[in-house]
DNA sequence: CGGGCTATTGACGCCTGTCAACTACGGTGG
DNA sequence: CCACCGTAGTTGACAGGCGTCAATAGCCCG
């Protein structure tokens, strides 16, 4: 058991891309111990807003979406996390977002309190872990940018530049951008309506800015403007 | 000096607001030491993104506004920070934003080689400031969600809101709301144009959701919806 | 009193939201 | 294998809201 468990951290295939990159054999063993791996459908909600932390989640494989309910209740999406990417700490006792599967998904679970011990008593995790979160904070910011753009297409095209220098950081090419998220989530993420979102997929075709192999595979045409 | 210095933190009229609340007696008079209050005039620009980081800056007066430019050199603002916040830090080398004056300001100044010492032996000032990192990416949450609000009114209605709880941290009344920036600086960080703004306020009041004394003192008559 | 800056208001065209119809794709059951 | 249905995406029509350009009003400061 042991064994399988350390193998099963020494094989991650996104520990060079996370936190635990920077622990030593005996701490990955330890994490190894207490990470447990899941699988789960698309349209799972893993963790609720309101709800007791109780793990943190690393992706393996597959796109989560995070989101908020706004006052009115409706959700608005503040992120979609990729493979390498983890979600569910941020301190204080409850979780301040939902996150729910896109696709199906690949998830190592680790229980919070055996990951606090570790954000004390190693300086490296501690590091890499406040550095995530600045992270975080400019990829909020870089949302904020492509919120205030004034037209739709221009979103629109913001929205696949980032999905595609996302897959780019996970070692994938530039193009095709793969994009397997509903178009309702794209228009949400974007605060556009769906047909506006659609609309603007069909401008940027005859603008020649992207092309369509289906409806998740585009290539981008002009790295440009 | 020294004397005068150290009563310089102990008389802070924002210690209790800022990360340094947990320091001792000895501490704070170290900080002292390093730390000195300067005064801007309006729209002065305090640091630039990509310069060198250099020092941290606390605010005891006044509001700053930060902003970024985007790809095609314009401005967008991100924040409004007021006394009791702080800016200039986020490792890495380089300021990523800037940070400008809307109104005078007075700011205490502290050399990031010193704070970083702080930072490094003292583990009280280390979570204070992961706070304040994961307090300002909810700020940043937050102005997602106003920014995919579908009505300028809304928009304006959201900030005015948030700008009165802000000030109520601060420990001033809910109302009347001082907006010190400018609508151009307001509708910069609404995603909207200026004239918008100001057609948003023209029927806030006809509304009878707000009420203006000046420009820059609102009511808001109606806590609810 | 005059000049410059900021805010408001007006006119108009375009873009986006809304409602609705239609198409494409995938899965399930007969 | 095909018919059917449900889900997701596209397209159309139309109205209202926002951006744009321009003129006017209000305020501060000299």
């Amino acid at each position: 058991m042991d064994k399988y468990q350390a193998s099963k951290c020494l094989h991650c295939p996104i520990r060079s891309k996370i936190y635990c990159s920077c622990l030593d054999v005996e701490n990955l063993k330890d994490f190894s111990d207490n990470a447990k791996h899941e699988t789960f459908d698309k349209k799972v909600i893993i963790l609720s807003s309101g709800n007791e932390i109780n793990s943190i989640y690393n992706i393996l494989d597959g796109i989560i979406k995070v989101y908020q309910l706004n006052e009115d209740g409706n959700q608005q999406i503040i992120g979609f996390l990729y493979p390498g990417d983890f979600f569910g700490s941020h301190e204080g006792g409850q979780y301040q977002f939902f996150a729910e599967t896109v696709s199906q998904a690949k998830l190592c679970k680790i229980p919070i309190k055996k990951f606090r011990i570790h954000l004390s008593k190693n300086a490296g995790i501690r590091d890499k872990f406040y550095e995530a979160t600045t992270n975080e904070l400019s990829l909020a910011r870089e949302h904020i940018n492509i919120l205030t753009k004034n037209s739709a297409e221009q979103k629109v095209l913001d929205f696949i530049r980032m999905i595609s220098l996302r897959q780019h950081k996970m070692g994938q090419p530039i193009n095709p951008v793969h994009l397997i998220m509903p178009r309702i989530d794209i228009a949400n993420y974007l605060g556009l309506r769906l047909e506006t979102v659609s609309r603007a997929f069909t401008k940027l075709k005859a603008n020649n800015s992207i092309s369509l192999n289906n409806f998740d595979s585009i290539i981008i045409n002009n790295a440009i403007s």
